[in-house]
DNA sequence: TGCAAATATGAGAACTGCTCATATTTTTAA
DNA sequence: TTAAAAATATGAGCAGTTCTCATATTTGCA
């Protein structure tokens, strides 16, 4: 596990080993990844071997290893696309909102939608697990916590701006972070109960948009 | 990792492989599991290696999975000591209340207490991590999180009657869930963040044991 | 065409959890 | 006391994994 200082040079482990010049690299790589895709999907991102990878995408494990540093890698680089898209779409989800009002249901229906992506798409859960037992992957999903706090800092900010800011700079990193907790209790027991959940969580933290200058 | 069926009778794997008889095996268990402490401790659960645990505790391997079914099974048993630690403890703090106003109070002490042993306890900070990378440790915190959520949702029951019984069940299931997520995240951050982010999830938890007929 | 740089390869190094045949110790019972 | 049986201890090594590296092949370019 012990890094060959000789071989990189004085940067941190990045996602991609190398960055792929030719095209034909970097087909490679999207196909390595919709490969691995696959095989998450079939067995989970634990269960999943390098050489399995290889393997259905056709290539040695030599070639693999000289795109994606190490397994980890994999993941973390499909994490982050995960995350990329999500943001995006909580982005242009609070973007149209302007009332109190408005905020409360841009939040349930972001929250809604992903639910629904999250039952839909098991490798974004198994990612999502995943990424709480590596370390590197806990503080990309804890700065993706907030990035999207700050997006709806922001806007509660923009519609409540007698609510003093830093109540809602400490309250948005927490109700997305625990958010993305519910989530993943949700889908980990029965339906009905995991909806229920759901819609607990929305209920509790509804009441938190309102009018208020403790 | 294929269990032989031969050696293991009827029930599931358990946490002790045999049940200790003789008193030296006793103290030989105790013995094993303070010193995989002390490892967690210095280097956490991951890295801690079995050859390790086997070599400080003066024994061979083969001793350690004489005890232990598995690496897991260590964790685990440490586990499920502070997990009926915490339960003790929780179930004499709510036994005392019999009004909101306590039940208020009490939440608030219970949650301060438990961010305090976090800081103190790393060890117990890293097997809460550990947790949720494996598969069985994860549906054990469950169970932990749904019988904490029990003795909450009795106790307020208890002192709100007039609050449906069945909203009370679902949100007690979720805070504590969700307050085992917040000692995560708070631990994991610097600690003026992780003060701002505890209180900020009891004040947000505070404003939810109130008189309600919704 | 020829040469250098980029890329591909896969045997095997390094590491780890765990097993099992065997040896030792303890208990039982005669 | 003693011998057989049961419980416990041992560690070489198996099996399974990630990842490396010396070497071979392909590509880009003069």
């Amino acid at each position: 596990m012990k890094s060959n200082p000789a071989t990189r040079p004085i940067e941190e482990e990045p996602t991609l080993r190398r960055t792929p010049s030719q095209k034909r690299s970097r087909e490679r790589v999207e196909h390595i990844l919709s490969c691995a895709t696959r095989l998450i999907e079939k067995k989970g991102s634990d269960a999943m071997r390098m050489s399995e990878v290889a393997e259905m995408a056709g290539i040695s494990i030599g070639s693999l290893y000289q795109y994606f540093p190490d397994k980890a890698a994999i993941v973390r680089t499909l994490a982050e696309r995960y995350n990329a898209a999500s943001r995006d779409c909580i982005a242009s989800e609070f973007a149209k909102v302007t009332t109190l009002a408005e905020l409360r249901s841009a939040f349930s229906a972001l929250f809604d939608t992903y639910y629904d992506m999250f039952l839909a798409e098991p490798v974004m859960r198994d990612i999502w697990s995943a990424m709480q037992a590596d370390k590197t992957l806990r503080e990309i999903e804890l700065v993706e916590s907030r990035a999207s706090g700050q997006l709806l800092a922001d806007t509660w900010a923009r519609v409540a701006p007698e609510t003093p800011r830093e109540k809602i700079e400490n309250a948005a990193f927490l109700i997305m972070h625990l958010g993305e907790c519910t989530m993943r209790l949700a889908v980990s027991v029965d339906r009905p109960e995991g909806d229920r959940i759901v819609k607990a969580y929305e209920q509790m933290i509804l009441q938190e948009f309102v009018a208020d200058a403790t």
